[in-house]
DNA sequence: TAGGATGCTGAACATGAGTTCAGCATCTGC
DNA sequence: GCAGATGCTGAACTCATGTTCAGCATCCTA
C-alpha cells in the first residue's frame, strides 16, 4: 500500500470538514476565506463565463490565488470540483434563491434585477446550464416550471389571469418567454442599443406588460386560422388518429 | 499564416476550387460527395451537437470517413474549418433560409416545423451560436431582429397588431419569446411530457396564439402598478438615493 | 516538546488533441 | 508515356492540461 498511501489522503475523503465547510459563495470580507471556498467561487465564476470545458484548472487556481495542485487536493479532480459547484448551486436552487427568475414572466418588481446584480456569476452559470443539458439545468428548469405552474394556478384562481385549457403548456410558454430575456440578453441589448442590462430591462418590461395586458393581435383571426388548419390536418392525416388533438374549447373573450 | 513555407500550400488558398466547391450541405445522394463537403457537414453536425471546443478534429475526420490530416489539408486548421462552417451558415442566413425561426413568434404555419426537421444540424449549430457570443450568433440575431421589426411594422400598418410605443423593444420581446421555445426545447418537452418536438409544438402553439390574442392578465392592474412604481422611482432616484430598495408591487396571489 | 495531521506547493508525468511532414496514388495535359 | 498537380494518408511532433508525487510549513494534541 505504499503507492496509495499519499494519494489516499486526497481522493478518498477530500473534504477536510463536514458537508460544506466553505460556507456561502461570497461571504467573508476579502481573501481571508478558506482556500476551498475561494477555489469553488473562482470555478463558479469561470465556469459561468467560459464554460466548464474551456476553463482550465490552472486558471481557477490563479484566480483563487492557490496552486493547481491544491484544487485537486481539495476536490479530487476537475470533475469533482464541477460536482461540488453543481451541488452548491443546486442547494441554492432548492432553497428557492432563484425564484425571481420566473419574474421575467411578468416583471412586477425589481427582484430579478437584484438577482442579476448580486448573483451575476451564479446566473451566468445557470444560463449556461440551461442550454447545456446538465443535471443542474434540468433541476433548475423543473423547479422554475413547478413554481410557474403554481403562480399561474393561483392567478387564475384569483381571477387576475385568463383561465387556460392547458395550464402546464401556458406555464412553459410564459416561463420560456421570461427566461429568453435572460438567455438572449446580450443580443437584445445590442439590438436595442441599450447601455446596460438594466437599461434593457426598462425597455423590455413595459412591452411585456403591454403584451400580457392587451395581447398582440387586434382580433382572433390567427387563432381561428390555426384551428381551422389544425382540424383540417387532423382530419386528413389518418381516419382514426391515435391522439386526438383535443378540440380547443372556446376561450374567455 | 506567418511561417508560410510549406504551409502556404494549405493555408493560403485552401480551396481547391472557387467560392464554395463543396455545394449545399446535404446534396449528393450518399458518400459520393466531395470530401471537403463531407468534412464541412460532419463538422457542422458535431459542432452543433457538442460544441466546437468539445469536438475533435479526429472525430470530424472519422465521421467524414477521412484522415485527420485531410481536414487540415482542406481547411488549414480547426479554426479554419470553423470559419468555413460559419461562412457557409452565414450565407444561408443572408439568403433568408432561417426566416421561419421568427415563426416561433406566432406559429401561423408549419414553416418552423419543416425547418426543424430538414435542417436539424444547422438549427443545433445556430441555437448554440445564439448562446455563445459568436459572430454567427450576432448576425443571426440581427437578421431575425430586423425581420421581426419589419413584420411588426407591417402588421401594425395593416391594423392586425396593436400599435406600440416602442416597436423595436416589442420586436425583441416577441422574437426572444419565439426563440426561447427553441433554446429551451429539451426542457420544455420534458416538463410537458411531450413525446417529441412536434408533439411539444402542438401543445405550445395554441397557447401562444391564446396569449397573443387575449393577453394574460384580465385587467391592467399590473401595468398600472408598474407605471406607478416606475414613475415613483424616476422621481426619487435623481435627487440622491443611490439604490432604492423599491417596495414590491402587488403580485399574483 | 515530540509527533502526526492538515494545508499547501513546485516539479514532473501522462495523455489528448491540433498540427506537421514526407510520401503515395490518381488524374490531367502535353 | 511523362510530369506535375491534386487528393489523401500514417506517423510523428508539440503543446496544453489534468493529474501525481514528494516534501515543506503550520498547527493541534498528548
Amino acid at each position: 500500500m505504499s503507492s496509495a498511501s499519499a494519494s489516499a489522503t486526497r481522493s478518498d475523503r477530500s473534504d477536510p470538514g463536514a458537508g460544506d465547510p466553505a460556507g456561502p459563495a461570497s461571504t467573508g470580507t476579502d481573501e481571508d476565506r478558506t482556500a476551498r471556498a475561494r477555489i469553488r467561487d473562482a470555478a463558479l465564476h469561470l465556469f459561468g463565463e467560459r464554460g466548464v470545458k474551456a476553463t482550465t484548472v490552472r486558471a481557477i487556481a490563479r484566480d483563487a490565488g492557490v496552486s493547481p495542485a491544491l484544487v485537486v487536493h481539495h476536490f479530487g479532480s476537475k470533475q469533482g470540483l464541477r460536482d461540488a459547484v453543481d451541488e452548491y448551486v443546486l442547494a441554492e436552487i432548492r432553497a428557492g434563491k432563484y425564484a425571481a427568475m420566473t419574474e421575467g414572466m411578468a416583471p412586477t418588481d425589481t427582484a430579478y434585477e437584484d438577482l442579476a446584480r448580486d448573483k451575476a456569476s451564479e446566473m451566468a452559470y445557470l444560463v449556461r446550464a440551461l442550454t447545456d443539458d446538465s443535471e443542474v439545468g434540468r433541476q433548475l428548469y423543473q423547479r422554475l416550471f413547478d413554481d410557474a405552474v403554481d403562480y399561474l394556478a393561483a392567478g387564475m384562481e384569483a381571477g387576475v389571469l385568463h383561465p387556460s385549457d392547458d395550464p402546464e403548456a401556458h406555464a412553459a410558454v410564459l416561463l420560456n418567454a421570461g427566461l429568453a430575456q435572460m438567455l438572449l440578453q446580450p443580443h437584445t441589448q445590442r439590438a436595442l442599443g441599450a447601455d446596460d442590462h438594466v437599461d434593457m430591462l426598462m425597455r423590455i418590461a413595459p412591452v411585456m406588460l403591454d403584451l400580457y395586458t392587451d395581447g398582440l393581435f387586434t382580433d382572433d383571426r390567427f387563432r381561428v386560422a390555426w384551428r381551422t388548419e389544425a382540424d383540417h390536418a387532423a382530419r386528413t392525416t389518418d381516419p382514426d388518429p391515435p391522439q386526438t388533438p383535443a378540440p380547443h374549447s372556446p376561450r374567455v373573450e
